[in-house]
Formats: structure tokens, sequence, C-alpha cells
DNA sequence: CCTGAAAACGAACGTTCGTGCTATATTGCG
DNA sequence: CGCAATATAGCACGAACGTTCGTTTTCAGG
């Protein structure tokens, strides 16, 4: 058996794989995934092409780890978070207010990972495609999820299509980052966050017979 | 003098300028301005790529080229029908709906070329972003200079910022591109068209004491 | 210490890219 | 016809790309 040896030896490759990986993700948020060049990550890492591309196997082998190790990231730092808020409006708010806070601190050096994938393999079929059009709908689905969820806990307006309203923020969240990407508009931030939030507050209701403040799990800090 | 000569020889080299330009534009928007390169542009015309970069004398130069001809496209089509339209609520509605047409109709092979461009270049610096930019401004400009009109005119709400408003349109725009792109989702622009008129009838005020059918400018057909 | 597997390396391959340099058609003018 | 100018073609270059291959380093277990 190898176990031992070869899950102690496997150790040491799996903290490059992940070293090689946090680099590639902020390098292609800003040259893009085929931009993202396996001799430049090599040198930008500090190792060899051959060595590096040794973790992965071909080139699409590691944009897809570059995908995956970003929609990490994005769970982390996005989701995860939200989730914490308990279930309906309280939820919903926190997920557009993480997201922007998310785009404007820059965790990927080049703006909203995904936005930038996205435009860049739309009309470039194949695995990568594939993976980055399914972890949008994951998205899509969670953000009209969150809506259909206000509204069962009688928090929303129960007419809105949680469809179309998921489709108008995601809308609005693109544009804001492509505004920020190309104009440096800070500005953008700003009108996308008060756009959003003007229809979420328009179409809020008081639960009915709720208590003043129902029980929100509340954080220590 | 040169000029008769040379004008005359110069005709068949304008013919060829702009037949590989018109290829270039649709091939740029699908494979984006950097993966537009000269060699398969030269296959795709039938030329020898020498021969083509001859008319560019760089890369840098055919990207700024095709992105003027694509400029010119998005005027045709877009900008000048709209504003056969007079000034105010009736040339802001047919910008906005004019653009989905535009959108819609793959004018361009891979969508809307200047959404696909500007998320290309955001974050690398040069003459071609610089250019970008600058017609996106323009387009921006030309919205919310057409909101003003239409509060102007007293037929839209004068508290409305038009910058900001001017955003929410393009933020739903670029949303509809990209998800019909990414998704195939044709739905996209019905939300996209929804979303936007639903804001522009919202804030629509009928003129006060102006006759029923004012002066419009009446197309023959 | 020795072994053997995992990890990293270095050099090379074939291709494609942008870009020069030189030569050949084409065509209106004198 | 020959001239001058323009358009296009042919060819070669250096660089960068993804990929392959054989070798060397590293290190836990016997």
């Amino acid at each position: 058996m190898k176990t031992a040896a070869s899950k102690a030896r496997q150790a040491q490759g799996d903290k490059s794989h992940q070293a090689i990986l946090e680099e590639a993700v902020h390098l292609a948020s800003v040259e893009g995934l085929e931009g993202l060049t396996i001799g430049r990550l090599a040198t930008a890492i500090g190792m060899s092409k051959s060595g590096l591309f040794a973790h992965f196997g071909s080139k699409e082998g590691l944009q897809l780890a570059t995908v995956e190790a970003a929609r990490s990231i994005f769970v982390d730092k996005v989701i995860a978070p939200a989730f914490k808020a308990e279930k309906g409006l309280a939820r919903l708010n926190r997920l557009c207010d993480i997201w922007f806070d998310y785009a404007e601190s820059h965790v990927f050096r080049g703006g909203c990972f995904f936005a930038a994938a996205a435009s860049e393999f739309d009309s470039r079929p194949g695995r990568v495609r594939d993976r980055i059009a399914e972890i949008m709908r994951e998205w899509f689905g969670l953000l009209s999820q969150s809506i259909s969820e206000a509204q069962e806990a009688k928090e929303f307006d129960p007419t809105v299509d949680p469809v179309q309203l998921a489709f108008e923020i995601n809308s609005l969240e693109i544009g804001a980052n492509w505004a920020l990407q190309l104009f440096d508009d800070q500005n953008a931030f700003k009108r996308a966050r008060e756009a959003v939030f003007a229809r979420l507050k328009a179409h809020s209701r008081r639960r009915k017979s709720g208590p003043k403040a129902p029980g929100k799990k509340r954080k220590a800090s």
C-alpha cells in the first residue's frame, strides 16, 4: 500500500495546486481566461512551465480548475455570509448588499470574475463555457429563489415576478461592474446600489403580525 | 501632382479596405478584438496576410479601424433612425426600441459589438481601450441627453436624474445581451424591454396643453 | 541508508502570431 | 509605351504559445 507515503507527498502537491490557483484566479480576472498563460502563470508563481502544466494536463484543465477556484471564493465571500441572514427579505437584502461590497472591494483584481469570464466565453463553445453558464444559472436561481422566499414570508410584494426582478438586479450589477472597469467610475456602484435597493424597498412589505424585532440572528461584531 | 492617378488606384484600395473591415467587424464581435487575427481575417477575405497588413500598419491600427467601422454601423442602424423621431419622449422611446431591435437582429454576429469590446479591453490600457470608452461615453451622453430633452419638453418626470436613468437603461441592455449570448435566452430581451419601457412609461407625462396629435413628423411608409 | 513514487525541472517540438522586406501586378497620366 | 504610384503577394524573422519527454530533486517508509 502506498497510502501513507503518497498522501504525504500529495500534501505538498496540493499546496502548490492551491497556490497556483490563487494566482490564476487573479491573473484571469485581469487578463481573461484565455490570456491566462501557462508560462506567465508559472513565472508569476516561481515555477517551471512544465511543472505547473503537469498539475492540470491541459490548458482547458487549468481554466476549469481556475473557474472552480473562483466559484469557491465567490461562495465564501458572498453566498455564505448572506446565508447567515434568515431566509426571506433579510437574506435578499444581504445578498445584494454583500455582492456590491464584494465587487467594490476587488476580491478579484480585475472586477467580478464571472462577468468577465462570461463575456469572454459566451461565443466559444466547450466545457469552460458550459461550466461558467452553469455557475451563472446557480446565481440567477439563488437570486430568484431568495425573492420567492421573501414573498412566501409575506415580506415582499407577491405580484412581482421573481425571475424578472432577478434579471434586473443582475443586469444592474453587471452594468456597475462594467462601468467601473471601463470608466473607473466609482459612482456607478452608488447608482446601481441605489437602483437595486429602490426596487427592493418599493416592493417590501412589513410582516403583518410579526414582532417589531423578529428572530434575526445578530452577530457579535 | 499625383491626385488623379493616386485617387484612381486608391479607389480599388478603398474598396478592399471597406470589404476587409466589414468582415473584421463580424469576426471581432464573435472572437473578440484580440482574437481577430490578421491571418484568419486575410484568408476569410481571400487575401494574403501581408497584403492585408499593409492597409493598417499594425494590429492596433486594424483594431482601431474595426472599432471605427463598428461605430459607423451602430450610428447608421440605431442612432440615425432614432433621430428621425422628434426631440423629446418620442426620440427617447425610439432610441431604446431600436437598440433592442439592433441587438436582437444580430447586426453583429456575436451580439452587441461594444458590449463585448468593452469587456475585453476594460483592463488593457491603450488607444483601443480609450476609443471604446469614448464611444461608450457618447452613447451614455446620448441617452441622458434624450432624457433631459424629454424633461424640457414637459413629457417626462422632471425629478428623475437623467444620468441615473441612463445608467439603468444601459445596464438592462447589457444584461440582456449578456444573457442572450451566454444562455441563448431569448426571453432576456423580452424582460429587458419590459423593464426599460416600464420605467419610461412610469415617468412619462402628457404634454399639458399640446394638441392631441402634435406636429410629429410622419413618415410616408 | 536505500528505495520508489510524487513533484518539479529544462529543453525542445510544432504552430501561430505580428511584423518587416522585397518583388510583382495594376492602372491613370504624359 | 514608359513612368510613377499604389495594391497585393511571397517569404522569413523572432517571439510566444501549448504540449511532450526524459531527467533530476525531494522525502516518507522499509
